[in-house]
DNA sequence: ATCATGTAGTTGTCTATACAACTATCTCTA
DNA sequence: TAGAGATAGTTGTATAGACAACTACATGAT
């Protein structure tokens, strides 16, 4: 096995890894849209919420957990907030602060959504990934998730000071 | 190993692809930007030019290649020729159809980004692949890729004959 | 205690994209 | 060879998100 190939194979894998993004986002984005009414993101904001703790986030913590540019968030939790799946609620000894809280709704609405789009992940992705190459394909893919999240952070960092 | 765990391994690989891919786009994004004022799309529609035997597609095989809708191709592809990187030429045979070219400078401004491209797609994903995960990264998400890519189509002419 | 600096979130504005409707052209059938 | 239907591309319009500027609040140094 040259160097040479080995290069050669990351950049076929990043092409994939494209093509899939851009193919699959949609396709997944639409059956759950089709099933619940539910965009994609409105779910990762739920499921976000829900594997915390005490299920609230502030914004600056649920923005860094679904990628989203604070105005982005701002918007986004309007849209969600408005067809009452969360709320804000102030948080207490920060006036500034604002805790975004699953409603009974959210919840049951995740509830409802969950399992259609494990589905679909399993369908659409999981189904193609080999048993013998599941685990490499986790290991990479995570440690190329966790450096690049420390990238934008750190770049987040220097916009900010500038 | 359990079959339970081969299925969380592949939903663990699926949440770090979506954190990967919306978190490296950005990034690559800003440092082809910011070394020749290349956004990633254009990179994408030259790339997808330069790699045809003739440097020639229509607007409909261009539009499928980077997976864009028919009118996100428009726009783009005017920004690009106002830019003076591609040209619409009339297709023979075909009134109704347009050939997209690189022109001259399209030709050098790929030359200069293609390098620093690849050197970020080494710096940000390649070096957390391992020698022996590659194969399995590049053939898993081959697999993904092209079926997805499949789906997408399917749907298009669903919604088509709708 | 005050003021300077930092942080949380929102708002104004711009861009990129999607979908649907449209025009122009092509193709196939009778 | 006329007309129906399919196909290529563009345009009207709506939406999601980014960045920068802003307000309100908090913190920390003196």
């Amino acid at each position: 096995m040259t160097p040479g190939a080995d290069q050669q194979s990351r950049f076929n894998a990043w092409h994939a890894f494209l093509v899939a993004h851009a193919a699959l986002e949609p396709i997944l984005n639409r059956e759950l849209e089709a099933a619940c009414g539910l965009p994609l993101r409105w779910f990762d904001v739920l499921t976000q919420l829900h594997m915390t703790a005490h299920q609230r986030l502030s914004m600056t913590e649920l923005a860094n957990a679904v990628l989203l540019s604070k105005s982005g968030l701002t918007r986004l939790v309007d849209r969600i907030e408005e067809a009452g799946l969360v709320q804000r609620v102030s948080a207490p000894g920060d006036r500034r602060s604002l805790l975004i809280v699953l409603t009974p709704s959210g919840q049951k609405m995740l509830k409802r959504a969950a399992p259609i789009h494990e589905n679909g992940i399993r369908h659409h992705f999981g189904a193609y990934i080999r048993d013998n190459e599941a685990a490499a394909v986790e290991a990479a893919l995570g440690r190329v998730a966790a450096a690049a999240r420390q990238d934008v952070s750190l770049e987040a960092d220097a916009t900010d000071s500038a």
